[in-house]
DNA sequence: CGTGAACTAGAACGTAGTGTCTAATTCAAG
DNA sequence: CTTGAATTAGACACTACGTTCTAGTTCACG
């Protein structure tokens, strides 16, 4: 027998969790708070996700998996390598200067959480490795196009620039100054127009 | 009329206060515990601090203004202004990677309230001015010794400095591996005798 | 000595948090 | 229809929090 059909969308609901998690962290936001962004009842919510932390490992879960696709796509569009490259690059830092200062969710849940949550961690730290490794393909496809020294070390310049892209991703809660993030810009990955 | 000397000192007090914030943020940590660690009763910590939020700023206040002073100390040493900065960095980079994850008190506090409070908010950008400056000011002497070139903008360089110490701060809660760090810090400061 | 100001100890208060429970509702299937 | 499984609505329990209040204690000063 068929019951009561749903009222929510879980898919949605999820969604809508992650962006308050990543505006505003995990303790700082409330069950109630969550249950009007998801569009729930309080029963539906803890039937469906069990409990506010099994919410939010399903969220950074979801937040990981789509930043890595997303990467992943950007990374595998058209276009040369050292451009993709340097256009996430300057997203970054347009994002870690703009208004949207939420940052990477993944970054600031380990600010928030330490060393506390060890499924937690592990989710962050499979999606950096992830990360990581896309960005040194990208690296190396930049060297076979002749973009990139092809004695430099792939792995080395990859790991530059995914720190640097997490860096944004941590600072941009600080709103740093529109000049620093230039600068850090220039340094990391030269404009050839500009040089 | 002197009423009953203190049990507790105010100086220590805040200096365990600084370090429980530093560890495990603003949230997590209840009055109780502090009590414990800043070793002295409810009612004086009422009176001596005002409120939680009253410790808690007083306590970003002493590390940001032991931050700058602690730079200035390091960067006014003995020895060459490069040498300085790069033993600045490589010490951040080894931090990070290390077992004290406990990254920056102030990109914490940031990440953690994001634009929640304005006073937080204002001294934690005031110290990362005055550090600015101060890397600055090692970037020019750099330049007057003749290990920087003299063409560059010492601004840039100690932007990009200081946003990867900063980046190192954060990143440290995500305890990074130890070859990013080295792969970022060769990246920054090339080490004249390894190029 | 006392006396009283300052501090200590810890109970008590109000509020807000997460998570559970009961009852009412809805709608496909029988 | 009737039935009953699933969802909804919201009251409820319980704990934890920050803060205040009340008593009791200590010790420099008069």
């Amino acid at each position: 027998m068929a019951g009561r059909p749903r009222q929510f969308d879980e898919e949605h609901a999820l969604q809508a969790a992650m962006q308050v998690f990543w505006s505003r962290g995990y303790e700082a936001v409330g069950v109630r708070e969550l249950l009007g962004e998801m569009g729930m009842c309080r029963q539906s919510f803890y039937d469906t996700f069990g409990d506010k932390r099994g919410l939010f490992l399903r969220a950074v879960r979801r937040y990981a998996d789509e930043a890595v696709s997303g990467l992943q796509q950007r990374l595998d569009g058209p276009g040369r390598a050292i451009d993709q490259l340097r256009s996430l690059l300057s997203e970054k830092a347009k994002k870690a200067t703009g208004a949207d200062c939420r940052g990477c969710l993944a970054v600031n849940t380990m600010v928030e959480w330490g060393d506390a949550d060890d499924e937690v961690e592990a989710v962050v730290r499979g999606m950096i490795k992830r990360l990581a490794k896309l960005t040194a393909d990208a690296v190396r496809r930049a060297q076979h196009d002749g973009d990139v020294p092809s004695d430099a070390d792939p792995n080395a310049i990859a790991d530059v620039i995914l720190f640097t892209v997490l860096g944004f991703g941590a600072l941009s809660r600080l709103r740093i100054p529109r000049s620093m993030a230039q600068h850090v810009l220039d340094a990391v990955l030269p404009d050839p127009k500009t040089a």
